[in-house]
DNA sequence: GACAAGTAGATGACACGTCAACCATGGCCC
DNA sequence: GGGCCATGGTTGACGTGTCATCTACTTGTC
């Protein structure tokens, strides 16, 4: 007992309470909506969507892994698993020998266009319309000052 | 395109992206300072905390899954390699022939005083020292806004 | 007390994520 | 152009989480 800690108030307490539970709960409902819609998880809806918003559906690999802030390795290892499923393709790339690209399949593209609506939805069902416009941007605001604390491309003095 | 989905607003996706990097990032540091301060996983110190604060450190297995919010199924796969590493033991339920009684070691007991200061410290860090008290309070209302709506103990009218 | 239905918990198979190790190429420098 | 390190990407091992299934016990009913 050197130092002594200081622990959470009340207050404190409920929001970090609040943030736990919320995310377990969440995460959970909509993982569960996806797959039902979609047969689809989270990571590989994120992946999908990430593809499909980029110009000719198909990105670097590595391009892709910064931008969704995953890892280079839990990239590789999802995307063997959307290509087995035939989601996506591994390309070679043209300008560097060591890098290579995924693209959308058709029938990742596909996919991609009948969950999105619905994903859509259950995010809204599920969070977005359950907030006012104050909580709305004040959620915002919360995350991103969090966010810019951590976050290996802002500056966290 | 039979049903025009509503999209969401800027100020939505905005809320919306940084649910999910914030989501993102802070397990990831917090799971990370957990790892590097005690040798625990954010999971292993869930369990751990949860049975420091009850009555004589032990409790009942599906009493301990239903206040984490955690499946069974989790809890005891997760119980069996905390018990493979010495942190928990299980034990027989006296009252009820099925049941099981998980209580802490005096090892568990010892890493969870070491570990819990620690880790208060990093959920201030990185999260609630952030904030302001206005947010801590919206923050919690909006989680339990959430949370309420999918809690299984909570009526979802 | 026997039998059906429910509950507590464990287990196996599989998807996911992390870490460390690895291989290949690229870029740099002399 | 040979040596060296950095980078892009993959792989293997392992811890974690989910679902479906299974066993054992309890409870209720007759």
């Amino acid at each position: 007992m050197t130092e002594e800690p200081r622990w959470l108030t009340d207050r404190e307490q409920r929001a970090w309470q609040a943030y736990r539970r919320m995310f377990l709960l969440l995460n959970a409902q909509l993982a569960r909506d996806l797959g039902q819609d979609s047969g689809l998880s989270e990571p590989d809806y994120d992946v999908l969507s990430s593809l499909g918003a980029g110009p000719r559906h198909r990105r670097r690999i590595s391009d892709l892994a910064d931008h969704m802030l995953w890892s280079r390795s839990r990239l590789s290892h999802h995307l063997a698993r959307m290509e087995k499923r035939g989601l996506v393709v591994r390309e070679e790339c043209d300008t560097d020998g060591r890098g290579a690209i995924v693209a959308l399949t058709e029938d990742g593209l596909l996919t991609l266009d009948q969950a999105a609506p619905l994903h859509v939805e259950s995010v809204r069902r599920h969070f977005i319309d359950l907030l006012d416009p104050e909580q709305i941007d004040a959620f915002a605001g919360i995350g991103e000052r969090v966010v810019n604390r951590l976050a290996p491309t802002g500056d966290d003095g």
